[in-house]
RNA sequence: GUCCCCAUCGUCCAGAGGCCCAGGAUAUGGCCCUUUCAAGGCUAAGACACGGGUUCGAAUCCCGUUGGGGACGCCA
């Protein structure tokens, strides 16, 4: 069916409106070596409204500053994008139409507009130092009037320019910003908004080497890309008027704007920071949920400094084991909502419902709790064998099955995921229950719980009995096992607490864990005796 | 300091003048279930920052105050 062509019906005309442009949007990290939470529910609402309206996603690299390994920083942060799976449409390892899509790669474009930008009189070329800048602007502090370069080493004419040049000094690009009027325009999150022009520096788009900066570089590939709509945070907002008037100055049409609150750290509105993780650690809900995290990094070997392994990074949750979808639905959700009640999305459903009308405007506050409870919600639709083939790499990077696992062990893990049920949260949470995979006399002892529960008055005899009942249990099934208890907690005229904690702690560690019997079965009968015997054997000690 | 923004339970959201003595989620307390730990069920407590308007009527609109935050780079 053809665009805008009107069909006759009965009593009405239905105009079909193909849209003018397909939408586009983009997401442009930098190669820092890491993926930021913050940055990465920019980049799903980003990715949203694309899908959502049939568009296209890219990812362009704003590596217009790194002297690093681009590639290596680049590494973890595409690895999280794949693994949360945002997939872009066109950028790094993909290409497209529009490529190259890193700014490095795209100076020529950003020395061309520069030199467009003076040749129309948007732009000239200035000779200040930094020193003669910085001077300026201490001189307006001091008189408390806000700075407004005087532009006095503004070159205007060529004869001015080798003057200052003859004096040994080199041109920057400056932005000729209007000192006076309003730069108004539509923000597709914040409604109107307006700046005035008169509080906007002279910025540098290109340095005396002939590099240029990121807003020049930015605007020039926004265009370049076909972007249709700036989705980004709004710490870019008060960029927005410069990157107008540089885009107006070339004769680009402007994109549509949407600025996002940002993600603010836990219990407080300051901007969520991968630095002050010793911070948020002080809140007691944060600090038990990343505690969580760090035990089960620990018990896979991973080194946990603050900078490697923190819940800012999206890493984090990958080798805790969350599930990506409930990240992802946790970060929907943050700033974003449909209705007074809907709270778990598929993707289908995400992208079919999302919209930025309906983005908040006011930060809000990460809270690691409540994604551990969207977590859970995944983890129990899970079925058995998706929460067994989530748990096995855990288990394998442990040591605690063989790399890759045998038949016997998958089958092991099977029963305990099956016993462990919705103890489980995170995959990583299969690391708790080491005993199950470990020899007998590998079992490490709680030794708290051992002095409770096993050294206790009364409590050798009773569990030598039990392990000599063990012997005769068939067949050595929970259900079995259950009944074999209480026949003997009734022969022995006994409350079963009597003997059960010591049974557990004996043959666990522990003191707690999922249903005993189960965790019997699981072990079997060998390795049961044995672990009494072991207890009993401490006993002595 | 200048400019801009934000403001509903601890936290995340709903609420676009009467449906709200404010609803959901999460976290928290209690009880139940129970061999422990989870999970589950029931239940409790918990917010419209403040002050003025406008209106018959305001969480919702306007103004101010207060509080919080962001941006002010030859960083991105």
């Amino acid at each position: 069916m053809c665009g805008g062509r009107q069909i006759e019906q009965r009593q009405a005309v239905i105009i079909i409106v193909e849209p003018m442009t397909t939408v586009r949007t983009r997401f442009a990290p930098s190669p820092t070596g890491y993926l930021h939470i913050g940055g990465v529910r920019t980049a799903l609402f980003n990715w949203l409204f694309a899908r959502r309206h049939g568009g296209q996603f890219l990812l362009r690299i704003d590596d217009t500053d790194a002297q690093r390994n681009v590639a290596e920083a680049l590494r973890p942060i595409l690895d999280g994008f794949r693994w949360l799976g945002l997939d872009w449409d066109e950028g790094p390892e993909v290409d497209g139409p529009y490529a190259p899509y890193y700014q490095s790669q795209r100076g020529a474009r950003y020395r061309a507009a520069a030199d467009q930008l003076v040749a129309t009189g948007a732009a000239y070329r200035d000779y200040a130092t930094t020193e003669e800048i910085q001077a300026e602007r201490e001189t307006a502090q001091r008189e408390k009037r806000r700075f407004l370069y005087s532009r006095r080493w503004m070159a205007e004419t060529d004869a001015q320019a080798a003057a200052f040049e003859a004096e040994g000094r080199q041109a920057s690009v400056r932005l000729q910003m209007p000192r006076e009027g309003v730069c108004a325009f539509h923000d597709l999150v914040r409604g109107d908004v307006e700046f005035e022009w008169a509080l906007e520096q002279d910025h540098v788009v290109q340095r005396a080497d002939g590099t240029c900066l990121y807003h020049l570089a930015s605007t020039v590939d926004d265009h370049d890309f076909a972007i249709t709509h700036v989705i980004r945070a709004v710490e870019h907002l008060s960029n927005t008027p410069r990157q107008i008037f540089i885009a107006t100055a070339l004769g680009y049409p402007l994109p549509a704007y949407a600025h996002l609150p940002y993600v603010a750290a836990p219990g407080s509105a300051e901007k969520l920071s991968k630095r002050k993780l010793g911070t948020y650690l002080k809140h007691h809900e944060f600090k038990k949920a990343y505690d969580h995290g760090a035990g089960i990094a620990e018990a896979q070997g991973l080194s946990i400094t603050p900078v490697s392994f923190s819940p800012v990074v999206v890493d984090f949750y990958r080798e805790v084991g969350y599930e990506p979808d409930a990240l992802v639905n946790y970060l929907l959700l943050l700033g974003w909502s449909l209705d007074d009640r809907t709270e778990t999305f598929t993707r289908e459903e995400m992208i079919e419902h999302f919209s930025l009308e309906r983005v908040n405007r006011s930060a809000a506050s990460f809270d690691l709790q409540k994604l551990l409870a969207f977590q859970e919600r995944r983890m129990q639709a899970l079925s058995v064998e998706a929460r067994v083939a989530r748990v096995l790499p855990f288990l394998e990077r442990a040591g605690l099955v063989d790399a890759p696992s045998t038949g016997d062990q998958q089958a092991r893990t099977r029963r305990v995921v099956e016993a462990a049920g919705d103890r489980i949260k995170v995959a990583g949470d299969i690391l708790g229950y080491p005993e199950f995979f470990q020899s007998d006399d590998e079992v490490a002892y709680d030794q708290k719980a051992f002095d409770k529960r096993v050294r206790k008055a009364g409590v050798e005899p009773l569990l030598r009995r039990f392990r000599d009942r063990l012997g005769a249990t068939e067949p050595f099934d929970a259900d079995t096992l259950d009944r074999a208890m209480h026949a003997f907690v009734e022969a022995e005229g006994i409350a079963i607490g009597q003997v059960i904690h010591a049974v557990r702690v004996s043959v666990t560690g522990k003191a707690v864990g999922f249903g005993l019997f189960e965790g019997l079965a699981i072990l079997g009968r060998d390795a049961c005796v044995a672990r009494i015997d072991r207890a009993l054997g401490r006993l002595a000690d």
